[in-house]
RNA sequence: GCGGCUGUAGCUCAAUGGUAGAGCACUAGCCUUCCAAGCUAGUGAUGUCGGUUCGAUUCCGAUCAGCCGCUCCA
C-alpha cells in the first residue's frame, strides 16, 4: 500500500489555502464580486451549492424523517412586525453605542464607567499609555471605558435587523409632509415624528428561524397531533446587521440556519437539554475526520441570553481557535409566553393523560418549556471544509503529491466520477453509458475526459470526489472497470453492473 | 466603527512615472493504456472613482473589498 504522508498546515495559513481553493473550483465566490464585491456576502457556486445542500439533507433527514416526535416549517422570511416586538429583538437589537472622541473606542454607554457630570477629568490624549495629559468637564453620567475622556459622540442606535417596507407606497411623501408640518419642533421631537412614520411602515427580515415555530406552535401541534415531547425543525435564512463580520463565511450579515425547538414539560428541560447536546455533537462528528476538533461547552452565568436557565455552545477548533458553531439553548417558556401575553392567545398545551393534583381530575394545561438546538449551516459548510482539507507529499518517487477534500461521501458534491482511461476506442462511449446510470438513478455524477488520468483523479481529489470509475481496454474483455478510492488513492477491479450498488453502498455507510 | 497591513490573469507571484511578465490553470490540436508527462498554438490582469503629470498600475485623496488587532456579537 502507498504512504500517504499528509502535511501540516499551520493554522494562520489554512483560512487562505481553504478560501483560495473554494474560488478556483467553485464552491464559494465573493458576491457581486465585478462591482468590488460587498461586505460579507458570499455567492454558492456549483459545487458549494451541493456541499451546503448536502448538510443541510443530511440535518434534516437526522431532526425530521428519522425520528417520529419532530416535523418540519418552512416559514416565511418576513413576518408581522409584533412577532419582533414580543420576542424582544426590536429593543435588543438597537443598543445605543457611543464613539469615544478621544480614544476612537466603541462602547455601551450602560457598560461605561460612572462619572458625575460637571466635574472635571484627567484623560490622556490619544488614549495612549504614556502622553500628553488633559482635562475636560463631564458631560453625561459616563465616560469612555478605555480612556476615561469625556469627550463623546451622540449615543446612536444601531438597529441589527434588517427594516424593509411592506407595501408598494413609497412613504417620501408622507415623511416630507411630517418634516413640513413639524418645522417648529426640535430634533428630538422630529426624530420622534419621522420615526412613528417609519415605524407604521416597517417590517423587518427575521433574524433567526426561531420564532415563527413559536409563533405557529398552535397550529403544528393541532394540526398533526403532536403530543409532547416534540419539536418542530426548520432551516433557512436569517438576517443580522452585525457590528462586524468576521472569518469569510463565518459570520455574515445573511446566513443560513438549521434550527429545531423541541417542546418539553416544564420540569425535563434539563435532562432534554443534554439529550440535545450529545445528539448534536454526535451527528457533527459523524461526518467529521476528526471528532476531537468538535466540543460542547457550557455558558457561564454571564454569558446566558435573559431567556435561558441552561446552554451549551458546541464549538469547533477552528483556525482562530475553538468558537461557535452551534447553540443548545434551553429557552424555558419565555417565547411561548411572550407571544401569548403579546397576541392575547393562549398559547398551552393539554396533557390529558397527566393528573391536576388541584382539582383531582385528568387532564393538565401548562406552557411548554423549549429546547433549541440552533445550527449555522453555512458555519457547517466552513467547519467541514476546514475539517476535509488536506495536502498530502507524493506517495513516492516521481509521483505527484496533492491536495484532497476529504469529505464525507454523502457531503461531498460529486459522489462519482466516470473516466475513459483515453479518448479513443470505443472508451468514452461506455464512460458515458456508465455515468448515465448514476443521472437516472439521482445519484450526482461526472463524465470527464479531459487530459491525463492521472490529473483527473487529482482534480476529483481536490474536490471531494469519493470514487472514480475508469473504462479501460479490459473493460471491453470482461465488463469490469477500476474503482479508485480518494482517500487511500487506492483502486481495484469491480464489474460494470456492479458499480451502481458498490457506490450506493459507500454512501449508505454511516461513519465516516 | 477605530488602528495597522493589503488589493496586478482563474490561482500563486514578478516588474515599472513611458509597450505589464512568469509558473500553474484554462481552450484547441497532436501524443498518451492508471495518478498533475511532452509538443504546438491560443484566451486572459493593475478593485472603483477622482487628483497631480505630457504620460499613473506606480505618487496623492476618496471609496469598495479583504486580512490582523480592538470593539461588537440579545
Amino acid at each position: 500500500m502507498q504512504k500517504l504522508r499528509e502535511i501540516s498546515i499551520p493554522d494562520s495559513e489554512k483560512m487562505q489555502k481553504v478560501i483560495s481553493l473554494c474560488k478556483r473550483r467553485g464552491f464559494i465566490f465573493q458576491s457581486s464580486e465585478i462591482y468590488g464585491g460587498l461586505k460579507s456576502a458570499y455567492d454558492y457556486g456549483p459545487l458549494g451549492v451541493e456541499l451546503k445542500r448536502n448538510i443541510m439533507n443530511e440535518w434534516w433527514k437526522a431532526m425530521v424523517y428519522q425520528r417520529e416526535d419532530v416535523v418540519g416549517l418552512d416559514a416565511s422570511i418576513l413576518m408581522h412586525p409584533k412577532v419582533w416586538q414580543a420576542s424582544g429583538h426590536l429593543a435588543c437589537f438597537s443598543d445605543p453605542l457611543v464613539d469615544c472622541l478621544n480614544c476612537k473606542e466603541r462602547f455601551r454607554p450602560d457598560k461605561a464607567p460612572r462619572a458625575k457630570p460637571g466635574e472635571e477629568v484627567e484623560f490622556v490624549e490619544g488614549g495612549k499609555k504614556r502622553g500628553r495629559k488633559r482635562r475636560a468637564l463631564v458631560e453625561r453620567d459616563y465616560v469612555c471605558p478605555n480612556c476615561g475622556c469625556p469627550e463623546l459622540s451622540p449615543e446612536r442606535h444601531f438597529h441589527l435587523m434588517f427594516r424593509t417596507f411592506l407595501g408598494p407606497v413609497d412613504m417620501l411623501e408622507e415623511l416630507v409632509e411630517v418634516v413640513d408640518r413639524n418645522r417648529g419642533l426640535s430634533r428630538a421631537e422630529l426624530k420622534e415624528a419621522v420615526a412613528s412614520v417609519l415605524e407604521r411602515n416597517s417590517v423587518y427580515l427575521r433574524p433567526e428561524t426561531a420564532q415563527a415555530m413559536f409563533v405557529q406552535f398552535l397550529n403544528i401541534q393541532k394540526s398533526m397531533s403532536m403530543k409532547i415531547p416534540f419539536g418542530i425543525a426548520q432551516m433557512g435564512k436569517s438576517f443580522r446587521n452585525e457590528v462586524t463580520v468576521k472569518h469569510y463565511i463565518f459570520r455574515s450579515c445573511e446566513f443560513e440556519q438549521m434550527e429545531l425547538e423541541f417542546f418539553v414539560e416544564p420540569g425535563t428541560q434539563e435532562e432534554w437539554l443534554e439529550y440535545w447536546k450529545e445528539e448534536r455533537l454526535k451527528w457533527y462528528r459523524k461526518f467529521a475526520n476528526r471528532p476531537e476538533m468538535f466540543r460542547a461547552r457550557e455558558h457561564t452565568p454571564q454569558e446566558l441570553a435573559h431567556y435561558a436557565d441552561k446552554c451549551y455552545d458546541i464549538e469547533y477548533r477552528y483556525p482562530w481557535g475553538w468558537d461557535e458553531l452551534e447553540g443548545v439553548a434551553s429557552r424555558t417558556d419565555y417565547d411561548l409566553r411572550k407571544h401569548s401575553e403579546a397576541s392575547g392567545v393562549k398559547i398551552e398545551y393539554f396533557d390529558p393523560t397527566k393528573k391536576n393534583e388541584k382539582t383531582g381530575k385528568m387532564g393538565v394545561r401548562y406552557t411548554p418549556y423549549v429546547i433549541e438546538p440552533a445550527a449555522g449551516a453555512t458555519r457547517s459548510v466552513l467547519v467541514y471544509l476546514l475539517d476535509a482539507y488536506a495536502e498530502e507529499e507524493p506517495p513516492e518517487e516521481g509521483k505527484s503529491g496533492r491536495t484532497v477534500l476529504r469529505l464525507h461521501p454523502r457531503l461531498a458534491p460529486f459522489k462519482v466520477a466516470v473516466f475513459p482511461l483515453v479518448k479513443k476506442d470505443g472508451m468514452p462511449e461506455l464512460a458515458r453509458k456508465i455515468v448515465q446510470e448514476f443521472f437516472e438513478a439521482g445519484i450526482h455524477a461526472k463524465y470527464d475526459e479531459q487530459h491525463a488520468i492521472g490529473r483527473r483523479y487529482l482534480r476529483h481529489d481536490e474536490v471531494g470526489t469519493p470514487f472514480c470509475l475508469t473504462v479501460d481496454g479490459q473493460s471491453f474483455e470482461d465488463e469490469t472497470v477500476t474503482i479508485r478510492y480518494r482517500d487511500t488513492r487506492e483502486q481495484r477491479r469491480i464489474k460494470i453492473r456492479e458499480a451502481l450498488d458498490v457506490v450506493k453502498k459507500e454512501l449508505s455507510r454511516e461513519e465516516k
